[in-house]
DNA sequence: CTTCCACAGGAAGGTCTGGCGG
DNA sequence: CCGCCAGACCTTCCTGTGGAAG
């Protein structure tokens, strides 16, 4: 008890004054990416047609499997998941015996589980649930059929990110089900962002897959105005926003390939850095701001789970450009330069040290992942080379590789006679 | 104009890991 | 369990090249 009292009263109400400063937000569940809202804008030729494939099983029937493709963010998962919602709602009104699974394989992504999952549909009772490893595959498999059959109704199951399951053995005994079944009926929904997933498939699977096929296009600018609004009108107070933000995220997002959870996480990100600012409204800065801080963290990421020789030579590159802003240098490096300095590295952490083709090559990948800026030059007489800098955010990626294991007794480095404390 | 630097970047082959069918 | 093979990761060796210097 006595250890909460505090003898000097720093701050009362910390928390009641961050509560007030909540002055832009009424729900802010409503910007988050899983939040369903109550209608699918511009997504309604979509809708219509996966409800006309799925409607027959409300006459009792089986639907055609269906295929879905699409990039991220073009409403694959809202479109199932709200077809599914209704088809569960009519069935019910009209007392069809309907079930419906949704399963996302990057989750349960193994024959096994994938099975586990769907049969545990069918089980009310915890005790009897299958065990999350244990039983026999084929088991399992027995298990299902005689629980579907036993339901006897009609059930459309949806795999989400179906690409990203191992094995396609999974997903043939499942299309061959039906046959073993008397009475009742399943169906299956594969979703994959990735087209040419269906291209390295069993021929079989793949011809009943994608009995039905569809593709979602990704959104325009103004149908991602449009989801926007939406959201901005239930999750924001009126007049938090300016008028040109949703436009401007709306078109940021479109360049990318009209990703409408790209746009969303930019409009969110604008209104909780508006908010943290304790600005009254959000403005074009806090977008930019917005815009610059997911950059900012993709990058992070990126560094953090980089191969160590990789890290080793982005160090070197680093250590190059902090030197140069103490002599006031140019901040760029040369290949041969960086690979120099990456030796030096490789004698003081005592790893082996990659020839300059391969580094070279390591190279051209940090460039490609946008934390360097790599691009071929030539000086004359003084050969041909690649200037290399870093991008941006320096600092942060210094503190990354601080992190790893190979550079803690890494604290100080001589370069060009300079010792440079890390 | 030619030369020539300091690499770029292609080709081929070696080594190692891990999955898979028998 | 074993042999096989694909693919990731590297090395070695190589030819090609933009443009300042001569």
């Amino acid at each position: 008890m006595s250890i909460f009292k505090s003898k000097n009263t720093v701050s009362s109400d910390i928390f009641g004054r961050l509560l007030k400063s909540d002055a832009l937000f009424i729900d802010r569940e409503a910007m988050r990416p899983t939040y369903m809202p109550g209608a699918l804008l511009h997504r309604g030729k979509e809708i219509n047609d996966l409800a006309s494939v799925l409607v027959v099983a409300l006459r009792g029937e089986t639907p055609s499997n269906v295929f879905i493709y699409g990039k991220t963010g073009t409403g694959k998962t809202a479109v199932t998941k709200f077809v599914g919602k209704e088809l569960l709602k009519k069935g019910k009104e009209t007392d069809k015996n309907i079930n419906f699974v949704y399963i996302n394989c990057e989750i349960v992504d193994t024959q096994y589980r994938l099975l586990q999952n769907i049969t545990n549909h069918f089980i009310n009772e915890w005790s009897e649930r299958i065990p999350f490893t244990g039983w026999p595959t084929d088991e399992v498999y027995a298990k299902l059929k005689q629980l579907v059959d036993k339901d006897g109704g009609v059930t459309v199951i949806i795999l989400d990110e179906v690409d990203k399951l191992k094995g396609d053995e999974a997903l043939y005994n499942l299309s061959r089900i039906n046959n073993y079944l008397e009475k009742a009926k399943i169906s299956m929904v594969g979703i994959s962002n990735d087209l040419k997933f269906t291209e390295f498939l069993d021929p079989r699977v793949k011809s009943s897959l994608g009995e039905e096929n569809m593709i979602f296009p990704p959104y325009d600018a103004g149908e991602l105005q449009d989801i926007l609004k939406q959201r901005v009108d239930i999750a924001l107070k009126p007049g938090s926003i300016d008028d040109d933000v949703v436009p401007l995220c709306s078109a940021l997002a479109a360049q990318e390939h009209g990703d409408a959870r790209r746009a969303l996480d930019l409009l969110r990100i604008s209104a909780e850095l508006a908010e943290r600012s304790e600005s009254p409204k959000i403005t074009k800065r806090f977008v930019r701001l917005a815009q610059n801080k997911i950059e900012i963290d993709r990058i992070i990421e990126v560094a953090r789970t980089l191969p160590t020789q990789s890290k080793q030579i982005l160090l070197a590159i680093l250590l190059q450009e902090k030197h140069d802003n103490k002599t006031g240098g140019t901040g760029v490096i040369t290949t041969g330069e960086a690979y120099e300095i990456y030796k030096g590295l490789c004698k003081k952490t005592r790893t082996d040290a990659l020839t300059q083709r391969r580094v070279a090559d390591l190279i051209s990948e940090l460039d490609m992942l946008g934390i360097i800026t790599a691009r071929v030059i030539s000086k004359g007489r003084y050969g041909r080379t690649r200037e290399i800098k870093m991008s941006s955010s320096s600092n942060d990626i210094m503190n990354i590789l601080k992190e790893d294991e190979v550079f803690k007794e890494l604290t100080n480095y001589k370069i060009r006679g300079q010792t440079r404390l890390i």
